[in-house]
DNA sequence: CTCTATAGTTTGAATACGGAACCTTCTGCG
DNA sequence: CGCAGAAGGTTCCGTATTCAAACTATAGAG
């Protein structure tokens, strides 16, 4: 599967992945949420090549996650802001950001506290369920097909093939 | 910066990203999440060549994200489960498939639908604030350098230089 | 002794990435 | 005028990664 063929699969995360899906564009947002917004600091903040990075912000921008604005005419210039779907990735980014916190900080801490100004306490984020509020955990969850549901290889097993499956597969096929 | 660099950095995202910050990691923790264990099905489900799977498997057990199980003896055949630290990157598989929801669905609406059992009810998942319980938007959280905080370039630009910088690099330097 | 199941590894061609240099537009300055 | 500098790219080329297909290994079944 190539990366255009990613974003065709009836699959929100093959589909998600398919935008912000490589290492450099994650690093790209990272940046962007920080208040970054031109070529030159990207660049030399995040130590990619210019080709890569044109090519990454390019791509943001015709998927609009981020939009071209100008800031200067003569010579005219533009930086990159989050549009409202670039923004609705911050979740993502405070998910990866804390798991790294969590498993990947040295003896000496995290390198970035977080504020929140709602409550002026430093915090960590919680992913919590829309409906009840409390904190999910993957075995309180089951999934099953949505309205858009086709493809039976982005089911779970359970649901596409017998249990008997787990034994051999030959048998349960007949 | 290669991928060896990346997870040298003092970020922690970038540390994140550096043990499942590319396409296939990704797809493969999806169906992790989805109860899928072994070698064959991810092949087959993916759609992923088998020597880029061996090598990112390999890679995720290296990093404690996943554990190899007996599953039979004669011939040892081995399964692939998440340990504690793979079951914990839950928030951002979530975070990541509910923004392809919300901006990558199709008209006919998302393909898989989460139930949460705690509630019974079909839910969207929600980052919140530890400490107040409040959902997170990027303009209401602010971020200042931590215990291990020492390279500038994993601050926001406000921290790191004089607001004049926006207007010429030269001045504010001087 | 061959066939099948499972989990890989090897190999060669296609693609992407890293690094350096170059291009373009404009301002400022001698 | 003519040249330097700033900002935002693009071109070029050699290396690294990925893809696709075939091959290897282990063991039970017939």
């Amino acid at each position: 599967m190539r990366w255009n063929e990613l974003s065709e699969e009836n699959c929100s995360m093959a589909r998600t992945i398919s935008v912000i899906g490589d290492r450099w564009t994650l690093l790209i947002l990272r940046d962007c949420f920080l208040r970054v917004r031109r070529f030159e600091d990207f660049q030399e903040r995040l130590g990619i090549t210019r080709p890569i990075l044109a090519n990454r912000l390019k791509k943001l921008v015709d998927e609009f996650v981020l939009v071209k604005v100008p800031y200067q005419q003569r010579p005219r210039r533009y930086e990159y802001r989050l549009t409202q779907k670039g923004l609705d990735l911050y979740p993502i980014v405070m998910a990866i950001v804390h798991w790294g916190d969590v498993y990947m900080a040295g003896k000496k801490g995290r390198p970035l506290v977080h504020t929140h100004d709602l409550c002026g306490k430093d915090f960590d984020p919680v992913m919590v369920c829309s409906e009840c509020g409390e904190p999910l955990l993957p075995k309180q969850v089951h999934v099953r097909p949505g309205p858009s549901a086709k493809d039976p290889r982005h089911l779970p097993l359970e649901t596409n093939l017998p249990a008997a499956r787990r034994i051999t597969k030959e048998k349960a096929a007949s």
